[in-house]
DNA sequence: CTTGGAATGTCAACAAGGCTGACATAAAAT
DNA sequence: ATTTTATGTCAGCCTTGTTGACATTCCAAG
């Protein structure tokens, strides 16, 4: 389309422009695929998909969540979330425990060979992470985590910044 | 929290510990996520999907492109390739020339009402990549593309850097 | 106590978009 | 002349998303 450059004539904004952008688009494309390559070839041998994954990931960060809060952090219905999450119980990775405070809720935790997933799971996908950190250094790493977050919905921010607190 | 780990010299590897790989795991998870949003709200109002977007996006880069080489782009099969390019020749968006050279090949290139969903769709996916670029300023763009490129699969990154180059 | 609403689960149906396999055709390459 | 390549197409399957309808359980307000 047309190359209208957001630089207007100012030096300084170069990087605005709609190819540095259209660059930026290409590389979320395919680093988003090398992202998730390898957790998805350990995920088929086991005949899970992609989101068994998040559920997994997301409830070993969150011991003892409720399935409501997962809804909200995965962004799907609970419909979807209840086919993947019943297969996890079932296969004895997931544990559903009903609420002592409110019975209505459950609380969610990863049993031993869950946590042996997301182990697995997740050492693939740090493994790949860390070579790039550390190929590109720490300046870079904390420009990419800048772009990734301005990058988010404000709701999406406000889960990711509620992880991140807790992890530290 | 002191998030940036203070880790400016290459000598303390702070920024490769397991916590920070598991942020930006979650940043790359949460950010894709906003990356996607706005095309994917404009895509559902016409009947089309992210794989529609795709095509027209890489058509709209490369005008003439064989089908075979949007295969290896895109890391799909020709089948379901070819379900998404059938529905945007149908509608006049996409047009399938018969290649001189070589008569078995198919170029492809974008109709005008092509063009004109490509640049609705990626006027919106700019204008959110380019708050994000705006906000963190251009030394955080430059790490930004720097982990992702160095985050793709080596073919992936091949392709990235040939349309880099095609762009500048 | 009854009723309303919230949280969760379940069943059914459907769509997008991946996949494989099989087969057809045309044209290039050998 | 035969093989390989590029592409298209049909059929069928899977995952993962969607909506709609309905049941259950339980908290909370009247």
């Amino acid at each position: 389309m047309a190359e209208t450059g957001g630089a207007s004539g100012n030096e300084t904004l170069l990087f605005l422009t709609d190819d540095q952008l259209r660059k930026g688009i290409e590389a979320m494309f395919f680093a988003y695929r090398g992202f998730t390559a390898d957790p998805d070839r350990i995920l088929i041998d086991k005949g899970y998909g992609r989101a068994h994954h998040r559920a997994v990931h997301f409830i070993n960060r969150s011991p003892g969540t409720t399935v409501n809060n997962l809804l909200a952090i995965l962004g799907v219905t609970k419909q979807s979330l209840n086919r993947v999450l019943r297969t996890l119980i079932e296969d004895g990775l997931v544990e559903s425990r009903i609420g002592t405070r409110d019975k209505r809720e459950r609380h969610l935790f990863l049993t031993d060979a869950g946590q042996a997933l997301e182990s697995e799971l997740s050492t693939a996908q740090r493994n790949r992470m860390r070579a790039a950190f550390r190929q590109v250094g720490p300046e870079a790493v904390v420009g990419f985590r800048q772009v990734l977050e301005a990058m988010m919905d404000t709701d999406m921010r406000r889960h990711y910044a509620r992880l991140r607190e807790a992890g530290e």
